[in-house]
DNA sequence: AAGGCCGTGTGACCTAGGTCACAGAACCGG
DNA sequence: CCGGTTCTGTGACCTAGGTCACACGGCCTT
C-alpha cells in the first residue's frame, strides 16, 4: 500500500491497531454522495467504483479502483461530503482509517503527505481528462481512447483485447448511453480500425486508433 | 498566501531568495499545457485563467485564479506534464517557486503539505462538478448553477448580479458556445426567473433559481 | 429441451447543442 | 462626435447524441 509503505513496524502497528475492516458483497456501497466523510478507505482486496448517478438516471463514473488503492482523500482534506458514491463491483475489502489518525499521520510523517499528494494529483489529472473527453470529443473517439489505453504496449498491429465490461458499463465510463457505445464499435469496426470476435477487439490500424484516440477528425 | 501562512520568519526569507518574478500581460501565458512543470507559481497580484484548448479550437475553462493562489501543484507532485495552459486576464505577476524547493517544505513543514493538500483536494471537488455538469446538466441549468454560485447570501428576490464576463468567456466556463449563452439567459429571463438590464442580473425568483441549479427539471 | 434473462445490434425518431449569418446596441479611441 | 471594434440577440439550419422499441443470440437454470 503505496501510502503507508514508507512507515516502520510501530508506525504500522500503531495504526492497525485503529482501523477497521469493511467487507461488501457486490453492488453495496462503501459510502453515498453527499454523506460526511470520517475517514480514509483503503481497499485491501475487490474492486470499487466512483461514480454519480443524475436525477434523471444517467450515469457518471469517475474512476475504478483495486487492492492498494485509497479513497476519499477528496472530502478527508477538504473537509466537504463524499464527492461521489462507491460501490463493489465484486466481493470487496476495505480498510477504514479515521479522519484523525490520517491527518496526524501525515504530520509525523512527510512521506505520507507527500505520498498523497501525488495520487490527489494523478487524480487531478484524471478528472482532466474526462472534462476534456466530454467537452470536446464525440463518442466514438472516446471509445477510441479507451480502447488504447486498455491494449498492451507498444500497440501493434493484431493486438487484442478481452473486453471485461458490458458495453452498459462502458457507456457509464464514457459518460453516454450503451447504444451508443454500439454504434461506436460498429462505426470503428467498419473503418477497419478494429475487427471483433465475441468479447474480443482485435487492433486493425494501430496507427489510426492511436490518432483518433488524440482526436485526430483527419484519420477517420 | 495560505501555503506558506504557517512559516516562521527565516523560512519564509529562506524561500524568498529562491523565488523569481515573473511578470505578464493580459493574454500572455504563464504555462502552457503539455511542457514540463519545473516548479510552483503563486499569483501574488492579477488573475489567470486556466483552460484547455481542443483541436476544433473549442476552449473549455478549468478554473481561474487571483491572488494567494498557487497554480500547478498537480504536475509538480504527479511529475507529468502541466494540464492545462495558464493565460493572464489581466496584468499579473507571478512568483516561481522552483520544484526542489517545494518538495523539501513539505518535508520539512508538515503544514505546508497539509495546506497543499487542502487545496488539492478542492480542486479535485471542483473538477468532478464540472463533470457532473457536463455529463448531466443541459446549458440552461449550468447557468443558473452559474448565477446562484455568483450571487450573496442569503439570496433574496431582487439581488442584483454585476456580470463581469462577456457571455464568450462564460460559454467558455459553462462548456458550451457563446449562442447559447445568450438564449439560456433569454430563457431564463422569459421564465421570470431573473431579469436584465445591461450588464446587470436581477433575480426574481430565488427559490426557482436554486432548484434548477440543483438540476430539478420540474422547476421550468 | 424449454424458458428466462442478459447482453447486443439496429432502425426510427426526437431534441439539445452547435454552426452560420447577420443586425443592432454598447463601447472606445481618436 | 464619428468610425471602428466588440458584444449581444436571433432566426435558419445541421448533426450528434439520446430515446424507444424490438429482434436476435447466447447462456444459465430448471
Amino acid at each position: 500500500m503505496p501510502y503507508f509503505a514508507s512507515l516502520p513496524l510501530n508506525e504500522l502497528r500503531h495504526l492497525a491497531e485503529r482501523c477497521t475492516v469493511r467487507r461488501l458483497g457486490r453492488g453495496e456501497a462503501l459510502f453515498e454522495e453527499g454523506e460526511p466523510c470520517r475517514g480514509l478507505l483503503v481497499i485491501a482486496d475487490g474492486r470499487v467504483e466512483v461514480r454519480q448517478i443524475s436525477l434523471r438516471g444517467r450515469e457518471q463514473v469517475f474512476h475504478t479502483d483495486g487492492p492498494g488503492a485509497a479513497l476519499g482523500e477528496g472530502p478527508l482534506f477538504d473537509g466537504g461530503g463524499y464527492i461521489a458514491s462507491a460501490v463493489a463491483l465484486a466481493p470487496t475489502q476495505a480498510l477504514f482509517v479515521p479522519r484523525a489518525e490520517v491527518l496526524q499521520l501525515c504530520q509525523r510523517r512527510p512521506a505520507v503527505a507527500l505520498a498523497m499528494l501525488r495520487t490527489l494529483a494523478r487524480r487531478v489529472r484524471h478528472f482532466a481528462a474526462i472534462v476534456s473527453d466530454l467537452a470536446f470529443r464525440p463518442v466514438a473517439e472516446r471509445l477510441a481512447r479507451h480502447l488504447e489505453a486498455a491494449v498492451a504496449r507498444p500497440i501493434k498491429r493484431g493486438a487484442g483485447i478481452e473486453l471485461t465490461l458490458t458495453q452498459a458499463q462502458l457507456a457509464a465510463r464514457l459518460g453516454t448511453v450503451r447504444e451508443l457505445v454500439a454504434r461506436a464499435f460498429s462505426q470503428l469496426e467498419e473503418r477497419g480500425v478494429i475487427s471483433r470476435e465475441r468479447s474480443r477487439v482485435i487492433i486493425r490500424d494501430p496507427a489510426r486508433l492511436t490518432a483518433l484516440a488524440r482526436g485526430d477528425e483527419d484519420a477517420w
